[in-house]
DNA sequence: AATGAATGAGGCTTCATTCAT
DNA sequence: AATGAATGAAGCCTCATTCAT
């Protein structure tokens, strides 16, 4: 007998898509596991049975989205070519993945508190890691004196970062910026913030 | 007459300064009534003699932050001068006011989408009158060549609010930069990032 | 100086009113006791200097109309004349009478069981009295011959004043019968249901 | 397999049945989520379970007696025989079994207005469709000059009623009259108040 | 005669989680 | 792999009443 399409999607993948959307739109606090396992169209039984608990559920969108995020920051910060335009196409890339991932953006950096103390220490880690990956990129430069070297390294990557982060708030499909556009201003912005005094 | 300093201060301002506190440390829906009015000092009866509900005691928050901010930024903005000098001052002026009310800034980027619908939208259009008022600097900038007019004005708000709005989650007073420091640092990244070519 | 017509009217009875008016509307318990002071537009401090209690309220709403139905009650009965037409009067006279005391009427039935152990004793004393005052007319007619006597007078009492009592569920001002007219017709059904057997 | 019969009652069942109780005894208003819980010997969460609300209970108690009255009627009604009989047993019918089941008519007439508006109106409409059924059977008699006709039949349905609705309030059993003795008694009266002139 | 801030008890409801099946 | 009844703790809010002024 056939089944469904829709049915077919494995449970636990449709649990997290839907988590995290309602978990974007109206907060991890507010969203309650009745809600996603209704959106999910299964009972609450099975929810336990994939996650230990609602904040497992938190915990394994981070994950996820930490992992492709230092994945993709990987390959453009390891290729080849000048300092300039390896950290150029990693910020371009890191806002327009955001862009194309607004949900979990948005539930990243609402939602990060509400993590257990265990998880929440766990989900820091990864991020420093991530942030001192790019942060690299940036004394690179400023050591061969591509970059101004008279501003912190680490300041410049939590302002950019910063920025990025917001883009869940404005950002809007549809809007007068389309996600590659953004991505280039953005990292035109950073790269003339640094450029050497003429 | 006079008494305790702590107990003489308006339960109405306390309630606000030790909501502002809890909400900022731990959220807003992670927050109870009963923590607020426990650290207050007063009864739940109090605090719903003053204000209408727990919506209500963030919307008061909001208020009052918003209020300020767009004060300073007005003085800074219609202040007479270049306009480069006028959109430094305001930049470095709101990451230093950030910096010291960084409860009142947690709460403002963490909470805000816990607001009613109807507060939502007032604060929205508070809030966005403020980055208007922003704006108007960095196009009259553009009008007048002093900055490059290849980079959408909206834009480049929104991107430096993204940063000076992510200050709450690294900055932590004693750390490696002082307020006036980053102020200073942020001011110079947004004016670089605008300087026009050649 | 003069003051204003309806501040002039005594404060007390005001609270009678508008509390009449809310209860009948919305209950006893659903009524609080800030809605009336605000309908009276006096302070809760005004109202608890002339009432001890929201009870107490009530238990004055309850004297009012025990007091004068049992005035008009005994005027009928008392009068000379046959008693078919003495009952007949007071019969009519107790419908038009609740029907223009329409939100007595409600306040009456519906929140009886709101008042105290005490009070309501009290109460259902006055309120008995009233009813063998009434019986003692219909037994009149039976012992003279006039009425059947196959009957029980108590029985007849609660079969009329239960369909006097549910006035408030139905009748409206304006609707297809004027009180009067009500007033004939619960008379009529009543005298001809305690015709003798032809 | 078969345990104590009291806990073996189904939850939702011991639930309705309890809060009719208590709702009879003390109104709607006055008694607690709480002690509904405790005398049906559950937890408040077991309550939400099978019921949305307070006010759903309320509603499900409404449904249970309405159903059952409108079936009942129907039974007299569409039997044969004379006008005058099927009217005297349907009326000799809802007397006692209102004296069977008081606390629902207790409970129907005490709290009604305190469904939600929109669950009072369907209740009103359910209501209003027994009472045209049960007016329709005067208006048979009336139209074959059985019952006099100058006497509106909506309006001695409203009589009738609110004697019987009123039952709640003075009659105990135990007292001097039976169930099927009030139920004739007041069919009887119903019957001759309605016979025609002459 | 009247105010209004403050109390404290209690009310309804929500929710993450467990467990027998 | 999954159900769904049931728990129990906690949450927000309402309210009659008091009291210093």
């Amino acid at each position: 007998m056939a089944r469904g399409a829709a049915t077919e999607e494995p449970v636990r993948q449709r649990l997290l898509t839907e988590a995290t959307r309602l978990f974007a739109e109206r907060g991890f606090e507010s969203t309650s596991v009745q809600e996603i396992v209704a959106a999910a169209g299964v009972t609450k039984g099975a929810m336990y049975h994939y996650f230990a608990s609602k904040d497992d559920l938190l915990h394994e969108i981070y994950g996820r989205v930490l992992r492709m995020q230092m994945e993709r920051l990987t390959t453009f910060a390891d290729a080849s070519g000048p300092i300039a335009e390896r950290l150029h196409a990693a910020a371009r890339d890191v806002v327009m993945t955001t862009v194309d991932n607004l949900d979990d953006s948005k539930v990243f950096f609402r939602s990060m508190h509400q993590l257990s103390p265990e998880v929440y220490k766990i989900v820091r880690a990864d991020r420093r890691r991530y942030h001192e990956r790019f942060r690299d990129l940036v004394i690179e430069g400023q050591r061969g004196g591509v970059f101004r070297g008279d501003v912190p390294a680490e300041m410049v990557v939590d302002f950019f970062f910063g920025a990025v982060h917001h883009l869940g708030t404005w950002y809007h499909p549809g809007g007068p910026l389309t996600g590659p556009e953004i991505g280039r201003h953005f990292a035109d912005l950073l790269l003339r913030s640094l450029a050497p005094v003429g």
